[in-house]
Formats: structure tokens, sequence, C-alpha cells
DNA sequence: CTATATACATAACGCCGTTATATAGTTGAC
DNA sequence: GTCAACTATATAACGGCGTTATGTATATAG
């Protein structure tokens, strides 16, 4: 087994730990989807495109959103065919909380580190976001 | 934002680009269910407290695995209430297999990093062996 | 004006998990 | 040995999450 293999089988360990450490909460695609939300309205399809979905999906995602208050439809003014979603405050604010408590789920794990350890995830740091390039960083 | 902070949130967003790299393939509990089955057979009720998942969501899983060929129930000899389920010889085949296209994926990805990107995540592996330490290993 | 394309909803399905409950087998007190 | 209590699994009913196939309303091009 040469280096790359044995990174990749550290990031395949690695996100079976975190999907243990990581508390529940709501589906991948809920999260992301109120997280591409908070840059503003979208319409379902194209909410199911950026979020890979099929649009049946997403409408069905959208109505759960919707029911627990964290998304609102209105029309698309533009278009009478068209649905506009948009991120309730309280969406905003659970959104925010749910990273939160990731974020606070994963630090104290890492606080239980070694110094070095913790050293040498830092050293990675800059790898980790050349890696991560597409994906959504927390402040979108 | 502090360095544990940082990352916290690169270790978020590294988990997420992995979900999003590796082919989608079966369920978290149902590969990690025929790892654990691949040191040998093993009670519904005691699959289901492994797993930490509730009984009769694994009687369902054990059903479909069942179904498709990878474990097989057998009873147990010793107590006329028991399930045995043994991982089948195409059901360790298939886990091998999934496995490895899971590396396989994950490797394409860090083959494209620069030198320096691949040494620093390398310079983490024991990091990362010592965070994931509950975790079990590919090779169980 | 009509044909086609688009946006969304709905239906039917399957996977994945839950809690509550039923059934069958085991075990211990007497 | 019998019976009550416990245990292992299965079943039922539900909800979240996703799919494909299809229906309906609006938009738009000719």
């Amino acid at each position: 087994m040469d280096q790359d293999e044995k990174i990749a089988d550290a990031l395949s360990r690695l996100v079976r730990w975190a999907i243990r450490v990581v508390p529940k909460q709501m589906s991948m695609t809920a999260m992301s989807t109120l997280s591409t939300l908070s840059s503003g309205p979208l319409r379902i399809s194209e909410l199911a495109d950026r979020e890979g979905a099929a649009q049946p999906g997403m409408t069905a995602l959208v109505n759960r959103l919707e029911t627990s208050g964290h998304v609102r439809r209105a029309p698309d003014p533009s278009d009478g065919r068209a649905t506009l979603v948009h991120l309730t405050t309280q969406g905003q604010r659970d959104l925010d909380a749910r990273r939160a408590a990731r974020t606070a789920a994963l630090r104290t794990e890492i606080e239980r580190l070694p110094a070095e350890h913790r050293a040498a995830l830092a050293g990675a740091l800059e790898a980790i976001d050349y890696l991560t390039a597409g994906v959504d960083k927390p402040n979108d």
C-alpha cells in the first residue's frame, strides 16, 4: 500500500468517524439547500440542479422545509409557472445553529488531540482547502 | 476563528467533499454491517448494538442483504430464539469490491494534488489514525 | 392560434430508519 | 415440572429521503 492509498484509506475512516461524532441534525441535502438559499431565493428546479437532485425530490424537500418553517414559497413574478423558495429568518437561524453544533462537536474532538497531531492537521489545512475547492464554505 | 476551529471547519468540508466524490454504493450501515460480519457470524441483536441501530431496523437490513445474497440466516444452535447472520462468499466479494471502488475514487482525487499538499496530508496520517481510533479499519 | 417546451406537482415505488407491539423460546423460582 | 418473567426476533405503522414516470398549467415560437 503506497502513500496515496494510505491517505485515501485515512479519509475513508475520517468520514465514518465524523458521521459518528457529529450530531445527526437533518439530511445533507436539506442543510446544503438551506445554505444555498442563504444567498437568495431560487426556483425549485434551480435548487434541484445545484444540489444534484431530481426535481420531484426537491419539491418534496421544499415541502418538508416549508412545513418546518425553514423556507417559504412565493410566486415568481416573472414566470407564472415558477416558485421562488425563500429562506425564512427561522431557517437562517436554524442553519447557523446546526453549523455551529457541527463545528463544536468536531472541535471538541480536535481539542483532545496531542499538540503534535493538531499541528499536523493545521499543516494540512491548505491541502484540504485545495481539495475541497468545490464545496461550499460555511460562510456562503 | 482560532486554529482548532479552522481545523474543525476544514474537516467538515473534507467530509462533505469525500461524500460527494465517493460513489453512492449502499448505505453506511449496510457496508459497516457486512464489514462487521466478515469477522464471523453474529446475532441480529448483537449486530444492531454494534451498528448503533434499533433491532427492527437491523432485521429489515438483514432482510435486504439476504435478498441481495450478501448474507444468509442460520439458526443459532445454542438458542432457539436467535438467528445467526453469516456473510456469504458473494457478500465478502462485494464488500471488497466496494471498498476498493471507494478507495480508488479518493485516490484519483489525491493524485491530482500538488506534491506539497500530498505531503501535508501524509503528515496528518498519524493524527487521523489517532482521531479515528474507534473506527473499524478496512481490513477487519 | 396552435404546437412545443418549461416549471412544478403528483403518484408509485424502494431504501432506511424509528417506536410500539406480537410471538416464540428460555430460564429461574417454587 | 409448571408458570411467570425475560429475551430474541418479527411485524406493523409511520416518516424522511430519494428515484422515475406522468399530469397540469403557463410560456413561447411559428
